[in-house]
DNA sequence: GCACACAAGATTGTATACGAAATTGGATTG
DNA sequence: CAATCCAATTTCGTATACAATCTTGTGTGC
């Protein structure tokens, strides 16, 4: 017997993706009654999706003010990084160990699919394929906990892009991702590892953390935070 | 002005002190009206109390059956202790070059703390001060979200002791704990990690993870799991 | 014209009510 | 006597209603 999903989670989950294709913009205002009358639910299971959100660090909840989309700071970005950095390399290295051939064919379809996206300028698309990419190794590597871990900080990874990324060089993601796949189907562990530490440091320094440049929402936001 | 925290907030934290200090047993039924009664709240607040601690793996949700203190498997246990192995030794490390005076006495305080708990036969509270003896460290670490993490694999390893803890040996603990300050007040950031990673296997090799010999609880959740 | 106070509106926080699903207990039937 | 079916009860899932709080717009006094 499957697990029953609530209706609340279904709101969430399409809220989480539209966070990863970046259709929602970090401050954005998430008006409960709005939110329940887009998915036709009552205000009761839309507040339940966005606490499920706060908890994922994806949505911010203020008393009485409302759920705004998460705005991480520049700090808090170098932090997902870090933690990330703690996680992926060796998740990776137990990806590869683990790897079958389903597993490649997977890893090398959800590629395909995001060069596709590329190809058709769906952008938003296209990262979060990207992300799905690093999540499905976690899953490979069949460590449920560390894999839940990882998935939150990609979501998180995916507004820090969006306030942080600097749009130079958008392209070098897919070849990280080629060589990752060239390790996996290797069964090189200890290449895998050192692969996905150099792309996470890639992908850190291809993001502008030095300054709040980055303010894409009201004004009274910026300034009462 | 401070955050004003929601009315839920409280009762999931109480009812998180009372899982740590083994209080609450894996498997126990968190009835919604019973909840909210006894922290004098309504079922609105008492069940989103409840999705909080379900996010935090604290609590199993099941679809019209209602909320249960989590039970978590052994190969769940051996990936949460996993998890922390990839975590706390660099935490550690980190805490160890930024440690002040101030941190230092107050990990020294909480382990005083810990051993009066012991000596007056407070079981479940010296475990729970050994618990926060580790988030208190990954907070030192200045490092928050690796710090969350953290915090929320040690109250699930709380539940796993209450599952899988065999006594022999049940003070080692301490000993460990004190060889860490150590390397703190050194500021050892080597030995530090190394002494984390060891403490972390002592700890996950004093459980007994072979058989499913943890069934606490009642006939019927065991079998209908 | 500016600052402050206050009232109107909007939005969230919490409680309650109602419907749905599952469990439980007893009655019926073989 | 055992098995099964059905009703009664309990508990959860969701919607709605009311209260509290914050925002906003207006008016008044200086």
């Amino acid at each position: 017997m499957g697990k029953a999903e609530a209706s609340s989670d279904r709101v969430a989950a399409d809220l989480e993706e539209a966070i990863h294709e970046h259709r929602l913009a970090p401050g954005s205002k998430l008006n409960e009654d709005e939110v329940g009358a887009i998915y036709g639910v009552s205000r009761t299971v839309a507040r339940a999706a966005l606490q499920t959100l706060a908890h994922k660090r994806l949505v911010e909840l203020r008393r009485n003010r409302g759920a705004f989309i998460a705005r991480p700071s520049a700090r808090e970005a170098r932090e997902v990084f870090e933690a990330r950095a703690l996680l992926e390399p060796r998740t990776a290295r137990s990806a590869a160990e683990r790897m079958t051939e389903a597993d490649l064919a997977r890893l090398q379809a959800h590629i395909d699919e995001e060069h596709a996206a590329v190809a058709d300028g769906r952008w938003g698309r296209a990262l979060h394929l990207s992300g799905m990419f690093h999540i499905e190794i976690a899953r490979i590597a069949d460590q449920k906990t560390v894999a839940e871990f990882i998935s939150q900080l990609i979501a998180r990874s995916s507004l820090i892009i969006a306030l942080y990324w600097q749009r130079r060089g958008a392209l070098c993601e897919s070849h990280a991702h080629h060589a990752l796949i060239q390790a996996f189907r290797a069964q090189d562990g200890d290449l895998a590892e050192e692969l996905m530490k150099n792309h996470l440091l890639d992908l850190v320094t291809s993001l502008d953390l030095r300054n709040l440049n980055s303010v894409p929402t009201s004004l009274r936001e910026a300034l009462t935070q």
